[in-house]
DNA sequence: TGGACATTCAAACGTATGTATTAATTTGTC
DNA sequence: GACAAATTAATACATACGTTTGAATGTCCA
C-alpha cells in the first residue's frame, strides 16, 4: 500500500460526495442545503466548505464526477470500434448504440450513481448561469464531434451541418427518455403501461431504432429563395412546405 | 364598457404574473424571489400572496399560462386538419408539424411570454414534487394521445407501444433543441456556428424531417427470447420484470 | 355621500440558508 | 511521546426568504 505520503481521499470528503449526488439527485441543487448533506452523510457542518471550499464548488464537482466515466466509456467504445473498421464504413446503428447505450445503461444501473445522472445534466443545462462551468461543455463538445465525424462518414451524403442538428436531436431524445424514466414516468402513465421504461434494452434498441432512421432520412427541403424574398410570414401564415420528395431513404 | 360586474383582473395581478414568467425564465424558480417579482412588476410584495396565495400557486399559474395556448393550437389545428381529410389517410409530415410548429413558434416569437415556456417547461418537468400538478398533465396527456392516435393512423404497420416510444423521442428533441436555442446555443457553438439555431422555421423543418423519418423506420427486432434465456450479463444482478403486459387501461 | 368591499402598503415575524470562525481532536512522521 | 498538519466539531453571523398582519387607500354602487 504505498498511501504513505499521497494520501487517499478523506473518507468524508468522498461521502459527502455520494450524499450530495443521491440528495441533488432526488430534489434539486436549490432544494438541498449543506446542512441536508453534512446531515446524510453524518458529517459535520462545515465540512463540504473545508472539502470542496462551496457548495457551488461541490455541485461542479458532482457533475463532473458523474460525466466523466460515460463521456471515457463512449469515446473508447468508438475508439475501438473505428480501430476495428480499417478504415471501412461505420455502421450507423452501432455508432447510435455506443453513444447512446452507457448513458442509459448507467442511468439504469441500480445502486450506481448514474441513476442520478440524467436528472443532474438536465438541471444542470437548464439552471441559469454557467454552472456547469466550460470544462464539462468543453469535454462533452469533444466527444460529440468526433461522432459527428464519425456518424458522418456512415452517411457520406448528408452534410455535416446536418448531421449537427440530428446530434442535438438524438441527444435530445435520449435525455428525456431517460430522465423521464427514473422519475415521473409520464411515457408509461401516458401509454397505460404499454412502454415499459424500466427496462433499459428495450429503451437502447428504441432509440437506435429510432434515431438510426431519422439520421438516414432526406435533408429536409431547402427553401432558401422563398424566404430570402418574402419578408416575413403575417401573423400566423404558417407556410408549408410543398412536400416534395418525401423519404426516399437514402438507403446507405 | 360591460366590466361592471365582472371585473377584468386587477392589473397587478397580471403584471406580476408577467413579470414572473419574464424572471423564472430568465432564471429559474428557486433563484426568483417573491420580492424580485413585485419589484420587477412595480408591485408591492404582497401583492404575490394576496393575488396568488403562494409563491408555488403563482408558478402553477404561470406554467398554465404558458401551456394552454399551445396545446390548444395544436389540438385546434389538428382536428381541423383531421376533418380535412375525410376519413382518409393522414399524411405524416404534416402530423409531426402540427405537433411541432406551434411550439417553436411560440417559442421563437420575439417579445411574446412563449419564449420563456421551453425553458420553463423543463424546469417543470426536472423539478422535484408535482410542481407541475395533475391539471397539466392530464392536458397534455390527451394532446399527446389524440397525436399518437392520429399518427397511428398514418402509420398502420406500427403498433401503439411503438409511437408511444416515438413520440416521446419527438417531444425529447423538440424540447431539447427549442430549449436551448433560446439561451445558451449549445448546438450553434458545437457546430460551429452551422447550425443557425435562431431560425424557427429551419428548427421545424429539420425536425419534421428527422422526426418523420424516425417514426416511419422499422421498429427494434425484438429479441425477447434471448433475453428471456440469458440470465444477464454477470455484473449487476439487476432483475428485470418478465414483460408482463399491465395494461391496465388501453388509452382510448 | 356613505358604506362595503377590494386592493395596496409598510412593517414585522420566524425560519432557513451558506459561510466564517475558533477551538478540539485526530493523524502522520520523527 | 512530541510536534505539526490535517481534519472534525460547535457555534456564531449575516442575510435572504415566504408569508402574515393590520392599517391605509382606492373603488364601486346605493
Amino acid at each position: 500500500m504505498g498511501r504513505k505520503v499521497i494520501r487517499s481521499q478523506s473518507v468524508t470528503k468522498t461521502q459527502i460526495l455520494e450524499a450530495a449526488i443521491r440528495l441533488f439527485g432526488n430534489r434539486s441543487f436549490d432544494a438541498v442545503s449543506v446542512r441536508d448533506i453534512t446531515s446524510e452523510a453524518k458529517a459535520n457542518l462545515g465540512a463540504v466548505n473545508y472539502h470542496f471550499v462551496s457548495k457551488l464548488n461541490l455541485i461542479r464537482e458532482v457533475l463532473k464526477t458523474l460525466a466523466s466515466p460515460i463521456n471515457e466509456a463512449r469515446l473508447t467504445s468508438l475508439n475501438t470500434y473505428e480501430k476495428s473498421l480499417n478504415g471501412g464504413r461505420p455502421d450507423l446503428e452501432t455508432l447510435i448504440r455506443i453513444l447512446v447505450e452507457p448513458f442509459v445503461r448507467s442511468a439504469k444501473d441500480r445502486g450506481g450513481p448514474g441513476i442520478y445522472y440524467p436528472r443532474l445534466m438536465m438541471l444542470a443545462r437548464t439552471l441559469p448561469g454557467e454552472l456547469i462551468g466550460s470544462y464539462l461543455a468543453e469535454q462533452h463538445d469533444a466527444m460529440a464531434r468526433q461522432f459527428v465525424k464519425a456518424i458522418g462518414r456512415a452517411l457520406p451524403n448528408l452534410d455535416e451541418e446536418e448531421i449537427f442538428w440530428r446530434y442535438d436531436f438524438t441527444i435530445g431524445s435520449t435525455l428525456n427518455i431517460v430522465g423521464d424514466a427514473n422519475r415521473s414516468h409520464r411515457l408509461k402513465r401516458l401509454s397505460g403501461g404499454q412502454c415499459d421504461t424500466d427496462d433499459a434494452d428495450r429503451i437502447i434498441e428504441e432509440l437506435v431504432a429510432f434515431v438510426s432512421a431519422g439520421m438516414r432520412g432526406a435533408p429536409p427541403a431547402r427553401r432558401l429563395m422563398a424566404r430570402a424574398t418574402e419578408p416575413k410570414p403575417a401573423k400566423n401564415g404558417e407556410r408549408r412546405p410543398a412536400n416534395r420528395m418525401r423519404a426516399k431513404q437514402a438507403a446507405q
